[in-house]
DNA sequence: GTGACACTACACCGTGCAGTGTAGTTAAGT
DNA sequence: ACTTAACTACACTGCACGGTGTAGTGTCAC
């Protein structure tokens, strides 16, 4: 033992490449999205990520904490993308429509790497009622959604929108765009990319009939 | 072996009473949509059924038979729930919001029993991926939403919306009155009352405004 | 060289759990 | 009384998988 660090948990984890870490991590959040949490065998991870299952241990102490820094990286990306793209198109808006569907193309098309954003919510949910600390992290999901609220705020201030509750109006949107994969699609059963993008067209359009100001 | 009916799997099953049939299944129920299908023993079914787990195997064959007849029988009750919700709610309508409301309300409300419409949806989802029996019959789950379609489709016809696509306008209805558990709300976590409430009022209202006949 | 470290390969343990076999009990039908 | 079916209790098998221990290899630093 040398070059060990300790953790909360009292394991000794290893230093280890950042390499190593990251293909690990990658090979997990492939299964577990793919495949769930308790299906998918540390074994495979393993041998997905060219790894022997010795170093997944050494890394990352035991399969739930495994999971707890997938999930963690996952929410992060997801975070930084969802800024990325407030960034990119809700801020200095002239075509609402366009903004809003531009806004909910990039975050279906970039998500978390090839992974689906509704996979890692439906992760998450299963996995939350039996590991405490990823229900802790779990409000993180709603954290976007906040965002989101504040732009649909400053849209109404501009008077380009009546929002009289822009949490739910956020909602509103994300369950509109966002939606495709809730009602009929099942994992691994991909949705088209054409109705994917129909799906959030009509969504953004009937958001802003449901938003918009009148006469 | 007397009483014996053989089935397509080539098991031989009892005949059995209905009683226990439905113990059996409503304990099933529960574990699965609670806790997951991996993560339900069928021993801890048999123990809530108050039946010896040779009964289990002896009704149904194996876990995953029994999985599939518990999620047909859900999908079934659905089914008529929202037969009934339609009937009571989106015929000789005169006030539209008035009446979405309560179809929302009613579905919300009675949906399987005591368990979760959308605990429902999320264990099909899971499990589809490896039980492809599953899969096929996952298309149910999409019917109600044919049928709301139909109805939509109906008001328009009437002038009491405009409704170009029925079958979008559906997914819109139900994405936005039926995701309190979409974002934020997860496994275990019921919302309140209330707020499911406020959700079903804000989305109906939401709806309407996106689809009602403009001036 | 000699350590120190990262890593693999592999054997290994314990356990939870799906599924089976069976003997014995109860109750009903005849 | 005899049969038959439903059911329980219980022991038991087999396997998959989480997790550990360890011996051995490659590699860099000094």
């Amino acid at each position: 033992m040398a070059d060990m660090t300790v953790t909360d948990g009292g394991k000794t984890l290893r230093q280890g490449s950042a390499v190593k870490r990251e293909a690990i991590l990658g090979a997990a959040r492939g299964l577990f999205l793919a495949e769930g949490f308790e299906r998918t065998s540390v074994d495979a991870i393993a041998a997905l990520a060219q790894v022997s299952k010795r170093t997944v241990y050494d890394y990352f102490g035991d399969k739930r904490a495994l999971l707890l820094s997938v999930v963690e990286q996952a929410l992060g990306t997801l975070m930084s993308v969802v800024d990325r793209a407030i960034a990119d198109h809700l801020t200095e808006v002239q075509d609402l429509e366009a903004s809003l569907i531009a806004f909910a193309r990039s975050i279906s098309e970039t998500a978390i790497g090839s992974a689906d954003y509704v996979a890692l919510i439906r992760l998450v949910s299963n996995e939350a009622a039996n590991l405490p600390e990823l229900r802790a992290h779990n409000w993180a999901m709603v954290e976007p959604e906040v965002k989101v609220a504040d732009r649909l705020a400053a849209f109404a201030e501009q008077g380009l929108l009546v929002v009289p509750d822009p949490r739910m109006a956020a909602d509103h949107l994300t369950a509109l765009t966002m939606t495709p994969s809730m009602t009929g699609a099942t994992a691994g059963i991909t949705t088209t990319n054409d109705e994917t993008q129909r799906r959030i067209v009509a969504g953004v359009r009937a958001f802003i009939r449901a938003y918009e100001p009148r006469g």
